[in-house]
DNA sequence: TGTACATCAGTGAACGCGCGTTCACTGATGTAC
DNA sequence: TGTACATCAGTGAACGCGCGTTCACTGATGTAC
């Protein structure tokens, strides 16, 4: 069978979205390259005409998740809301059951801080781009400390939000988010930081 | 050989303390049953009468490992430190390279989340009981804030340093842990939460 | 217009390897007689 | 006192299985003549 043209992108551009799933779900050393290609309806053996190694597919995933996460960031943005609802949108029931489809950072962090240079490298460009988008929801006027303020809140929300899915109660889960928004608000509002 | 009486238990406590280490060094994914036991100097076989599963261990590892940690901050609270030496010594340049012998939250909070109920649950009662000692450090008067607060400051401690590690950029780490040592004390301090 | 061939995304079996777990065995010591 | 036996922590090979990766192959389509 030959395939119409942009099929074979259309098939990388679709591994990509699951194994980006299949990572955030079960971790990346846990995701075997079998099953996600099987989740993605494909056999194992077309998976190196699209990425030279599992390595390689973890350094797209994380570019690719990253900024997705940004841009859904900058359309939120754009539509109005403000860094409350941001925040109020990260530290949320919804948020805490999908980690699937949620923040990668959230999801992977430990993971990620034991891979190759070359992988943490993009972690980091991903994360500072995102930053500065959540920064330019903070009143500050100087860039450089509302950058500071930015990591802070960040920091905050993806280790409250761990903390809550951690925890198997429900309802302590949800003291957690709660106080973790309070927390949050506070760094965004405090005069100086 | 015959051992000495005693010596059952000490190997158990030795493989507990290995296993404690690769986990938090390597994942409790990546890190195998084989591996464990070879850097505890014995062979794979000798695991079994020692643990039931794999699971097992893990949850031991959680329980004894969060119940270090929290003997360290006692210790460390009976000999004068303050709630800011607390937060500048989880903050820390040699916390932030010694994963392995650091915060078990900090190397393995998203794989907890991915485990079964039970072992959840033993993290959730360690976390708790870490956590009233952190909160035993807080001004606050009243019991339930001093928690909440204990809580996001926990959350936050864990978070930012997990994003100084992800980031290969050393000068970057330090002032991810700077900023969140900034942030931290803001949260102490702050009169309401 | 009809036919032979080139293309190439995807198949599926196989590679060596390490996983968690099981089990028959070893061998030094304490105990029973 | 000397000897036969029970104990039991630890050994190491083996179980089935899934891992990441490789590769000869398939087969539907576009192209060349």
């Amino acid at each position: 069978m030959r395939f119409e043209k942009g099929h074979k992108a259309a098939t990388r551009r679709h591994i990509l979205d699951v194994a980006s799933k299949c990572f955030r779900r079960d971790g990346v050393s846990a995701a075997g390259i079998a099953g996600i290609m099987s989740e993605a309806g494909l056999t194992n053996g077309a998976f190196y005409p699209h990425f030279e190694s599992k390595e390689a597919l973890v350094r797209e995933v994380l570019a690719s998740t990253l900024a997705d996460q940004q841009h859904r960031l900058e359309d939120d943005q754009r539509t109005g809301l403000d860094l409350e609802g941001a925040i109020r949108s990260y530290l949320n029931p919804a948020h805490l059951a999908d980690s699937a489809g949620g923040c990668p950072s959230a999801a992977l962090l430990p993971e990620i801080a034991r891979q190759p240079v070359p992988t943490r490298q993009i972690y980091e460009e991903g994360l500072q781009s995102y930053l500065s988008t959540l920064a330019a929801l903070l009143p500050d006027t100087d860039s450089a400390t509302s950058g500071r303020r930015a990591t802070a809140i960040f920091g905050l929300m993806v280790g409250t939000l761990q903390l809550a899915r951690a925890v198997p109660d429900a309802a302590q889960a949800e003291q957690i988010l709660e106080g973790g928004v309070a927390a949050a608000l506070l760094l965004a509002r405090a005069p100086s930081l």
